[in-house]
DNA sequence: TCATACTGTCTATTATAATAGACAGATCGC
DNA sequence: GCGATCTGTCTATTATAATAGACAGTATGA
């Protein structure tokens, strides 16, 4: 996400055809501070962001969510998919070529103790898998589970969480999380 | 979403266990304007809102997304993914009860000969997955292929595409789609 | 040509966010 | 009891966001 409030801002705008003055008298602020925003000469206040965005009407969390923004391979075959884990947790992308992905769809394998870290995992969006084969602990804000072969999750990848393989065999699971992580 | 940025950034800091100061050490602000904040007496730039989140770390769009208060579900049992399939290819739904899911997680087990059909299905978003045991013959866009256990897929679901369970034992997929098709 | 109405930008002033550093309460060990 | 080290809060100062209003450019029509 980029912090280039004032272009996303005017983008926004200008997809609503709305003018600043238009905006800024719906919003309740002056035309000036729409311009000095729209060129990031200020950094506005989250109250006045929201009043501005009240105008459009658009919430905060839409707004730092909203993305602007040949044939694509279809097929992967197990060796083509990219490995980007570490030795102890093999990650293997489906679908990394693909210029614009809604998801990404991980082969995700976990040697025995095999653990993500104490510092908890945390990005955008949400994600979840099923447990392919053996059984890993998942902990997500807070609350841990032991998931057997067969079971699943689902969170929001904003809350902190964890994974830590506690069988004696590897442990694999097949997840997806959108908007992509990687 | 409330607009009370000072509860919401104090409730994202105890969570991640940090003290003001220790937050404010990571994100390059005083400790002060964190005290400021979390009281509501300020209304922080979206820029020091910023700084403060990426000391966490977490990104805008997720403190704003990020509701509190409620606890989702997290962990599904094999036995609560609940089947919305037919009788020759199970599909078994990951956070089913969720209010508002971004993704699809399906586990899927296809007999032997299943087959979705020929009139083939389309819907919007896209989609992708992962052979998790057993082989199956995909077809997309009028392109066919067997993938084997291992191989992975990934398209635009708006092409139409077919699932058929061309070996003699049940074949399994985790697949995700985005936005969510069930 | 001139007037009117719109566009966005700029500047001087005022309001407010952010800093640095002091302060008090709580906890721990000596 | 005392010092050291946390916790969060508060205040005076400085930096910056927000305002009001002027300004220039463009377009439309009388």
């Amino acid at each position: 996400m980029s912090l280039d409030v004032g272009t996303h801002l005017k983008a926004v705008r200008q997809m609503y055809g709305l003018s600043q003055r238009e905006l800024a008298k719906r919003a309740g602020v002056t035309n000036g501070l729409i311009s000095l925003i729209e060129q990031n000469r200020v950094s506005p206040s989250v109250g006045s962001l929201k009043k501005v965005l009240d105008g459009i009407p658009m919430g905060l969390a839409d707004f730092f969510t909203l993305d602007l923004g040949g044939k694509p391979q279809v097929f992967f075959p197990r060796e083509e998919l990219a490995n980007i884990g570490t030795a102890s947790v093999e990650l293997r992308l489906v679908g990394g070529r693909l210029a614009k992905r809604g998801m990404s769809i991980l082969h995700e394998r976990y040697t025995p103790n095999a653990d993500t870290g104490e510092e908890m995992l945390t990005h955008t969006g949400e994600e979840g898998g099923v447990i392919v084969k053996g059984k890993i602990e998942l902990t997500v804000g807070g609350e841990s589970r032991v998931l057997n072969t067969g079971d699943a999750y689902y969170f929001k990848s904003s809350l902190p969480h964890r994974f830590r393989n506690v069988g004696r065999e590897d442990c694999e699971i097949v997840s997806a999380s959108s908007p992509p992580s990687f």
